[in-house]
DNA sequence: GCCCAGGGAATCG
DNA sequence: CGATTCCATGGG
């Protein structure tokens, strides 16, 4: 429920239900219990560990991040969060709708997109693969009714079917050069880039800045991110993002 | 009606 | 270069 992925939601129950990694899963936590319904053990093991990033350290990441005093209050705040390692075309195009739009619509532009292009399978559906997408012009995109955004969805589907977008770089070089990579698709600009490196490509230095991580930084670090949390900025920026929309809040 | 939302392209100086 | 404007849509 912190904007990075678009498909879970929170029951009344205190459960999370969703869909990830083609199937439906749902969640709850109980003190240190976590109980998982809807896929069997053996697949959360392999799939599900490391889309959650529970294969990762984060009481030493935290710990470092504590460095700094303001940053250590932000981590506080809400210990439990972790960034996601999804899907790197699902996050890309869930990102292209997020421009100039707020979470609960882009949650709602993504489930329709769903709706319409994505595999049936028994009770949901599946996140549209790059061929279905790419087979469309701007104009199918109607009921979706993402505006603008239309046309920037089917360059990035087809650019990416035309095997444009080297999945190597953006995995593997330079955070400027995978930036780069992303941006020669129509309606990518840094944010977008920023968001899909971090959330779809495990890119942890990548640090995106949107409206709310800007009246943050003002606010929080008018000089810039401190040094002991630079190689984890991006995750320092999950925490900020956070922190930001619960005590900066203007809606929702 | 106005303002804003996990921005970016097009245009202009 | 930087600054401004427009872009669809829906909620507050």
């Amino acid at each position: 429920m912190c904007g990075q992925c678009f498909r879970f939601s929170l029951s009344e129950s205190g459960s999370f239900s969703g869909v990830a990694l083609g199937r439906r899963l749902t969640l709850k936590q109980e003190d240190d219990i976590l109980s998982v319904e809807g896929i069997s053990r053996e697949v959360f093991e392999r799939e599900y560990i490391p889309y959650f990033s529970l294969d990762m350290d984060y009481a030493a990441i935290k710990e470092q991040l504590s460095d700094d005093a303001t940053m250590k209050r932000i981590v506080a705040h809400s210990p439990g969060i972790r960034v996601l390692r999804q899907p790197l075309f699902e996050t890309l195009i869930s990102f292209i709708l997020s421009q100039n739009n707020n979470i609960k619509r882009i949650a709602g532009l993504v489930e329709r997109l769903c709706i319409c292009f994505g595999e049936k399978k028994n009770d949901f559906f599946d996140f549209p693969t790059p061929r279905s997408l790419a087979v469309l012009s701007p104009e199918h995109l109607g009921e979706v009714r993402c505006g603008f955004r239309d046309k920037y969805v089917v360059d990035a589907a087809q650019k990416w079917m035309a095997g444009r977008i080297d999945g190597d770089i953006i995995r593997h070089a330079p955070l400027y050069e995978a930036r780069q990579e992303l941006m020669k698709i129509h309606g990518v600009g840094p944010k977008v880039a920023d968001c899909t490196l971090l959330f779809g490509a495990a890119r942890f230095d990548a640090f995106p800045e949107d409206v709310w991580i800007k009246r943050a930084m003002k606010e929080l670090f008018p000089s810039g991110l401190p040094e002991s949390a630079k190689p984890y900025a991006g995750i320092a920026q999950q925490y900020i993002f956070h922190y930001a929309r619960q005590h900066l809040k203007r809606n929702q």
